[in-house]
DNA sequence: TTGAAAGCGGTACCAG
DNA sequence: CTGGTACCGCTTTCAA
């Protein structure tokens, strides 16, 4: 990487110590009281309109703009909104995120992300991150909630929505995850298979993930009703992750009776397990047939049949409800009833 | 969807109106003044040890967080970054945006996000977001500056960096373009393809992205010097995004003397390009082979030879500019030069 | 080594 | 309708 140290052409305006202007600036500049810029600037309609061109005026002339910091601090307030969320690991939560970002934009709120992918960072994050001055409202999406934690929160006096995952004193929005689950199996029993394997998270993950759990308790339901045995052997579940899937996929397909379908916890992971038949020269969906969970971007153009769940509405509605909650309103929860496989080439 | 209106359990603390310990609670609680609390904060060393431990034990017993919008306004900074992007159309904004994510966490940074989709939007950011007092300073992702936007954020004093775009007064982290362009051509031209297709941005989208319009600059190098002709009926550029990609692709491939190989500006587009490919029932890459650009996550699970591209090392840079910028460094220019095929399926 | 007090840049109450 | 001014919660002189 070729690195060139510059001379500032010009120089930085910033050295250059002209202070930015303030609202005592422009009141003395327009002749008039700080109360009244304040006035103008909050549009209060009492001002007289002539004030109001001078004010507006001097504004202009000294390319004045206030400082949201001093009004976060005078009014107690920030106006944005914090979003917790295992960002990078996880790719259904940026689709999430897209949501939240239409909506609070929407709203006039900011954004401010704090990514966790350790414990540690996810210690950070209660610790530092989630002050009532710092946001006016957390989101926390795909990350389950100690009770501690939640407690800690509420303490603050911090409004606080989750997605993907609930607790019982928190607002929410989640999905029926079993209900998919036995989407997601229905599917390949529908086309006559029995031998289905299923490939998840493992149930004690560093971070608690759930859905993967629930997914799995979809999948028996719809096995039993369909009258077939469950076969524990046919269960794999590890670190989440497409690597991971792929390896204990891989093991899965080597085995003497080997599954003819597989279903992927998530979409991430039904990747690992299409690279895993590709790995064995096994054709897709001849000889193993594949489903996921999430339908996130990447799927449509794998051709990976999936269960889809509306991820970007998760995230509107969570900012919905967080926006509501800073605004007062009582806990709510809302469980999103769009689940639907979407069937390509993979089934 | 089911919405649920709940009752609160137990109730929000913010309603029982305990107002939030302040640094003077702290000060009044440990009998020393509001300075030697601050200083205890500020690990300002001439503090007592026996007053300091006063101060700690009183901070503890108020379960004390000091306010960062108080601490910000009197300090004059944030302690927070903005990030400017087009974040959902362009899914290599969200991998460099994982290497800011990491340096700034690492420097105790906040991550401010602000979306750009929309010529309003990116209005919108200027306007309102570059806010020296809300962030100490911007870093603008895939987002070409006009010039006199680099005037006013010079004249605000807000340090900015560019990644992925330059412009001559700002510091900023890019790659060459034109080489890249090269090098995917010259991987198709070694292959024996003479009839090589460019499907990529129009170069006067809404947003004024340039690096497609390079990386055509690099493919028509790299056939000069084959002494392969160009042919313009094998270019075609549109709005970016895979759908438009694919439409583009498909006139492509219809013609009479259809191209044996396509390079696409972007892994984006170089999807829509496979997905033409599919639809015309064309295989790859025996009947069209096909290379991208960037290596995105989702081009190794579909096999997509790409031009990989140091995507969160050039967001770990910009960071990193930027906050050398922050503390008064000099205008530093980096350019990343890990450009390399990566031969995967698609040739 | 500690404390009193003057900011930081707004908002909003209270008079006039 | 307008102005004076006391906050908001923290940092940082300046004196003691």
């Amino acid at each position: 990487m070729a690195v060139r140290l510059g001379h500032v052409e010009g120089g930085p305006a910033r050295s250059e110590g002209r202070r930015a202007a303030t609202i005592r600036d422009v009141a003395r500049h327009a002749g008039v009281s700080v109360a009244t810029v304040s006035r103008v600037l909050n549009d209060i309609p009492v001002v007289r309109s002539e004030m109001r061109d001078r004010v507006r005026e001097a504004i202009a002339e000294l390319g004045y703009r206030p400082s949201s910091t001093a009004r976060s601090l005078s009014l107690g307030r920030s106006q944005a909104i914090g979003v917790v969320a295992p960002f990078f690991t996880t790719p259904s939560v940026v689709e999430r995120l897209r949501g939240v970002s239409q909506r609070a934009g929407h709203h006039g709120y900011g954004l401010m992300l704090f990514d966790v992918e350790t414990p540690e960072q996810r210690a950070g994050a209660f610790r530092d991150f989630a002050r009532l001055d710092r946001v006016d409202g957390l989101l926390v999406i795909s990350l389950p909630l100690l009770d501690d934690e939640v407690e800690a929160l509420q303490r603050d006096g911090l409004p606080v929505v989750m997605v993907d995952i609930g607790h019982p004193r928190v607002p929410h929005v989640v999905i029926d995850d079993v209900r998919g689950g036995e989407l997601a199996t229905e599917h390949m029993l529908a086309r006559g298979h029995t031998r289905i394997a299923f490939v998840g998270d493992r149930p004690d993950n560093p971070f608690g993930f759930t859905s993967s759990e629930q997914r799995r308790r979809g999948y028996h339901a719809a096995l039993r009703k369909a009258g077939v045995p469950a076969a524990p052997e046919l269960e794999a579940r590890g670190r989440h992750g497409r690597e991971e899937a792929r390896a204990l996929t891989v093991a899965l397909l080597r085995c003497d009776d080997r599954p003819t379908a597989v279903f992927a916890a998530s979409d991430t992971q039904a990747v690992g397990v299409l690279e895993a038949a590709r790995a064995l020269d096994l054709r897709v969906p001849e000889d193993v047939a594949v489903i996921g969970f999430d339908d996130i971007e990447i799927a449509e153009p794998l051709g990976l049949t999936t269960v889809r769940q509306p991820l970007r509405q998760s995230g509107a509605r969570g900012a919905d409800l967080l926006l509501a909650e800073i605004a007062g309103a009582a806990m709510q929860v809302t469980e999103l009833d769009a689940l639907a496989v979407v069937e390509r080439r993979t089934t």
